[in-house]
DNA sequence: ACAGAACCGTACGGTACGGTACTGATAGAG
DNA sequence: CTCTATCAGTACCGTACCGTACGGTTCTGT
């Protein structure tokens, strides 16, 4: 738990749950079988049970893996610009949304919930913690970053964040989880990101005379 | 398809989908088992086989039926101020979470998102043309009503629409759906549902003036 | 009353999968 | 060289489920 996930693994199991996830890309679930990724990693069945315990835990394993890629933003407190600013939450909604609908983020979280009306299964409570927990991290440093400069204004940090997160994704993500073809137009990420952001400035965007004051 | 779904079911097939719903909501899709629908019906597996095909034919008719029993607004141009159109809304609002957060249509949607891997399976287009599609209709039957008499302003109905949606809605579906436990509580909706419409009208709310000029 | 259809309950075939056990190969230590 | 630990590959077992078939029963129209 404490540790980064990557580093109780081997660079053996990594492989292993890097085919588990293309078996799961490109067939859902049901193609997720034990002897099938004992067969696509050229490991035997037995070492899959070794290491992971059993298919849910090789579930477990594959969502924490793949989460430990997911890497944030840090406000190294450098100087930074309204123009930087904005920028940088573009570059973040854009991120986002293609972090959402890549395929094995839609894959991972159509496992998950899946899973998630088995009441022993914690899978979609993992996700969220493992997965979404870092987004939602350096979303926070960077709306605070912004806040101390003056470019935004909120009194609730959560409540601001939700909102920067509705006004970019909207339904976008279940209707990608659903498997709609147009949602996933990668092409549009970009337009739908700038909207969201502009909305977001004109609810929590501080007023020009406050912009001039900390400028 | 043109005639509504429910003409194309005698009352007891419309039962069998009702147990069949009860079973998916109680055990996720594990639990839908043609044997245990039967069983839960008092049908025999037969009768299923006869009325809907196969096991995807029964989800299919599961999905348009539940979808069938929603039901939306309409603008019957009676005078409406500018106090009643934002209950209007705000109704919309919470009955959106609540049927979001209802526990059919969770399962339901649990269940298209697992099949949305498998490309002969079109729960999901299904569910959001059938299910969807009837809300959004009827949400922008509401906004056209307040656009009309000059409550709120915008050119494309549809971004409007999309960012009311993502303004209440939020992250909150995806939540529910991978089972956080925080996520699902409805007692919050009423205050969610007023915050959303708020920053709606933030955004897209007309001016006093023209309020003025239509009032 | 009676024929035919619809239907319930159950049983069965075929298949797929999770998990376990066994065998042989390989590689490093002493 | 030998012993030992690890792992790939395979065979196997129990279980669960889909789809079908069949006997018996209820409903319906004539």
């Amino acid at each position: 738990m404490t540790e980064p996930e990557q580093d109780r693994l081997t660079p053996r199991q990594r492989a292993v749950l890097e085919c588990a996830l293309e078996l799961l890309v490109a067939g859902g679930e049901r193609a997720l079988t034990t002897a099938g990724v004992a067969r696509a990693a050229s490991c035997s069945k037995e070492s899959l049970y070794k290491w992971f315990g059993d298919r849910d835990g090789l579930m477990a394993a594959m969502i924490a893996y793949q989460a430990s890629k997911v890497r944030g933003f840090a406000d190294d407190g450098a100087p930074m610009d309204r123009e930087r600013f904005c920028a940088h939450l573009m570059g973040f909604a854009q991120d986002l949304l293609e972090v959402l609908g890549g395929d094995q983020s839609l894959a991972l979280n159509r496992l998950a919930i899946g899973q998630a009306s088995r009441e022993q299964s914690r899978l979609g409570q993992l996700l969220v913690a493992q997965g979404r927990g870092r987004i939602d991290q350096s979303a926070r440093a960077l709306l605070e970053a912004g806040r101390k400069r003056g470019f935004i204004r909120y009194t609730d940090a959560d409540e601001a964040y939700r909102t920067l997160y509705g006004l970019i994704v909207r339904d976008l993500h279940v209707r990608m989880l659903l498997g709609e073809e147009g949602a996933r137009r990668t092409e549009k990420f970009a337009a739908l990101a700038e909207r969201g952001v502009e909305q977001f400035f004109a609810l929590y965007g501080a007023r020009q005379k406050e912009r001039a004051e900390t400028a």
